[in-house]
RNA sequence: GGAGAGGUGGCAGAGUGGUCGAAUGCGGCGGACUUGAAAUCCGUUGAGCCCCUCGGGGCUCCGGGGGUUCGAAUCCCUCCCUCUCCGCCA
């Protein structure tokens, strides 16, 4: 969410800069409900002071003894004045936060402008693609010439965009969670944290999947409450500091969650319907930072190097890229995507996007910190990052990894998690 | 699933219709005393929002929502959560 004060003291500004993003706000229509919902504030305000005034005065007056019959007249249309102000002032209030709501949040000065990937800017580039001596088979027919990826079963079980991996290449996926886990918590000094995978609509709407995205998420029918699966660990993580007021010597926070994340996928239809790239179900190691305002940006480079690391230590070749305006994410405000290697499709692939949202979610879900200067509390930044998903680094390993008879070499810091076993062959 | 108890400020805990955003204690902050600390004493200490002639003025919030009333932390309805006992269960 946007703050309100930007917004009302230069509406044509900030509607120039959700341009950029390919939102175009309705400044006349804006600011038509932002000077009703003041003069409605003033008007019910004042009505509810005389409310209290003559409540006060009641009371007064009844312990004296005196009759207040001549006061109750004289308030007699009172409440229904305020009834009906207060609902017509609740009313234009609610049109206005769901206006706020829907608002994207505005690019930092450094991201560049663009309307969709193609103007998204490398900034990186590490470890050389592998040349190969043969043709590079993709993590489809590796996977399931391994017996260890099934994709006829998961879609016996759950239809398309589902797979069941066994032996050792489930091994392999546990093996990559594990040592991301182990790298975050002790490398890089994040709090290893397991969360709900089902949670509330107030938690969406606080990072912002709502109200705009819910055909995107998957919702929980049979149940008296309206529980969604998270797409995405960064929901519960991030939502830990909702309605909170942190010290400023807890800054930075930082948090890590192994989750599977639940994504319906809908508008994507036809796209990467091949093999697990693209699946209603995977597995994510997601970070998140609560950060100083003054600290998030330095922030969201560590972040990304957390992320790096991994891939580093895999051995994976792989480019980090800035995304353009119209590429980036509702809530975001910078975005990094790291996109792997991968052989099978001779293409740098997303497996992470880590991105400032400055106080765009803190906003929404009032997570602060009390500012040691002012004393005050102010609101938060939130980063996030996947370090990272755990499903396509385990293709990217696949098919990066393979010799010419289908063997995979097991990436050293991974053997030890593999009982030290050096490859896997069918 | 059955029975009961309860949700109040950072924490503990009073408050069952009127000047209560709310006693008291602890904690925090400032000060006095002290060489320093402890103890003691004094003061102070929630959040959000609106208006403003920048002096200030006002509104909202006692788990969420709704209702009764001139007036609700207090009464009623409803939902959520926590705890205790029983049942069930990983």
């Amino acid at each position: 969410m946007l703050d309100a004060k930007t917004l009302r003291n230069d509406p044509q500004a900030v509607a120039e800069a959700l341009e950029a993003r390919g939102y175009t706000l309705d400044v006349d229509a804006y600011e038509g409900l932002e000077a009703r919902r003041r003069e409605l504030q003033s008007q019910t305000e004042s009505l509810q002071q005389k409310r209290n005034e003559s409540a006060k005065a009641i009371g007064k007056a009844k312990q004296a003894g005196e009759d207040i019959q001549p006061l109750l007249d004289a308030v007699a249309t009172l409440g229904d004045e305020l009834k009906a102000a207060e609902t017509e002032l609740s009313d234009i209030q609610q049109q206005l936060q769901d206006l706020y709501l829907e608002l994207p949040n505005l690019a930092h000065p450094s991201v560049p402008a663009g309307m969709d990937e193609n103007d998204n800017l490398e900034v990186r580039r590490w470890g050389e693609p592998r040349a190969f001596d043969f043709k590079p088979r993709d993590h489809v027919d590796l996977g399931e010439a391994l017996g260890g990826l099934d994709f006829a079963a998961g879609a016996k079980l759950s239809g398309s965009r589902f797979v069941v991996m066994q032996d050792q290449v489930a091994r392999l996926h546990r093996a990559l969670a594990q040592f991301m886990l182990d790298t975050h918590t002790r490398e890089h000094g994040y709090r290893e944290t397991y969360v709900p995978y089902l949670v509330d609509e107030t938690a969406l709407l606080g990072t912002g999947q709502l109200p705009k995205f819910a055909e995107d998420l998957f919702a929980i029918a049979n149940f008296d409450r309206n529980l969604h699966l998270i797409p995405t660990a960064e929901v519960p993580l991030t939502n830990l500091a909702a309605d909170a007021i942190l010290e400023a010597d807890q800054l930075p926070l930082g948090f890590v969650s192994h989750s599977p994340c639940f994504r319906s996928e809908a508008g994507s239809y036809g796209r990467d319907t091949r093999g697990m790239i693209r699946q209603h179900q995977f597995d994510k190691v997601e970070l998140v930072q609560l950060t100083r305002p003054d600290d998030s940006y330095d922030a969201l480079e560590r972040l990304t190097g957390h992320a790096e690391v991994i891939l580093q230590r895999l051995e994976l070749p792989y480019r980090v890229v800035t995304l353009c305006t119209g590429d980036m994410g509702f809530a975001a405000a910078k975005t990094y995507d790291i996109e792997v290697w991968l052989p099978g499709q001779s293409a740098y692939r997303e497996i992470s996007s880590c991105s400032n949202t400055e106080a765009f979610q803190a906003r929404r879900m009032q997570a602060r910190w009390r500012n040691p200067e002012t004393g005050k509390p102010e609101l938060l930044h939130t980063l996030n990052g996947s370090a990272l998903a755990v499903g396509r680094c385990l293709v990217a390993v696949l098919e990066n990894y393979q010799q010419a008879d289908g063997r995979i070499d097991i990436p050293a810091v991974l053997q030890p998690y593999m009982g030290g076993t050096e490859w896997i062959a069918p």
